[in-house]
DNA sequence: CTAAAACCTCAAGTTAGGTTGAGGTAAAGT
DNA sequence: ACTTTACCTCAACCTAACTTGAGGTTTTAG
């Protein structure tokens, strides 16, 4: 028996477009809730078809699960989130959006000048000097000494 | 015994920044290539300084490994690559940062009117609608009708 | 009432891009 | 000569974000 007003687990995967499976796995991972019925099974609450949602358009963005799960956490808790609540998050991802293509930017427009140079020279590229706030995974810069000899 | 215009892993690691372990890696890729001494040790040429410089590039620009792999095999064949060579693969490149670029901004400035409006209309917003050429892994575009009468 | 469809849990597998460690060999420094 | 450093292979491990499958229960449709 499904109550009109709640979602069992294969219509949230539906309408929203996630598996079945991901929808377990985000529940895991805290990104969206459920309670259970009688027979154990799922129930969700329409306003998880937004939280998806959400979580779809962030990933497009390239926001980890985990930050996204982090940006939930700050919203209010107990209550369901509201349209001020979603925009506020909105105008963060919007910053941090507005960022990455400033340094995708920086990237493409000394791509010509650094590989497509024959050279290679690393002395002033960002691609290799680059600050690293948003990607920094790497050991960091190091000159090619070999090679900058242009 | 090095000779001289011939370098160790060890030295590669060093000059490149990056770990024998994925130097390694690469080679098992097919990324970077190298021969063996009479002990069964690795030996680079000096050209693979470049080689890894492209690589470490690309990554950052977002370009996975397999791409990397492909856009190398698309070099002439045989002879070393000129500055030419690099210099053709850095506009293939280019363009599809400028693509990327392009897709973060109508992702950006969508943000607002779709998460931020707090109904999440889906009709036409490009976050959901997307035809995904750059990033298709999901299942595709869903709209969530239960949330879109704003 | 029965059979199919949907659901459950838990473990293991997948891809990308590496890293770590064990056990053993080669090269270099003194 | 001997000891340390560098290198070798191979297997296993790591994170992220899921997917797949086995074995079993619940719901729903006819």
């Amino acid at each position: 028996m499904v109550k009109s007003k709640e979602l069992t687990v294969g219509k949230v995967a539906d309408r929203s477009g996630v598996k079945v499976s991901t929808l377990h796995f985000y529940e895991e991972k805290g990104l969206i809730h459920s309670w259970r019925n009688q027979g154990n099974q799922r129930r969700y609450h329409p306003h998880v078809l937004r939280r998806i949602s959400v979580i779809k358009a962030a990933q497009k963005m390239g926001i980890s699960l985990a930050s996204i799960k982090e940006a939930f956490e700050s919203l209010p808790d107990g209550r369901t989130p509201n349209a001020d609540d979603w925009a506020k998050l909105s105008r963060t991802w919007h910053k941090e959006l507005t960022e990455r293509i400033a340094y995708m930017e920086r990237l493409r427009d000394s791509l010509t000048g650094c590989i497509g140079c024959g050279c290679l020279s690393m002395k002033n590229c960002p691609i290799y000097n680059e600050d690293d706030k948003l990607k920094s995974n790497g050991p960091g810069a190091v000159l090619l000494e070999g090679l900058n000899k242009c």
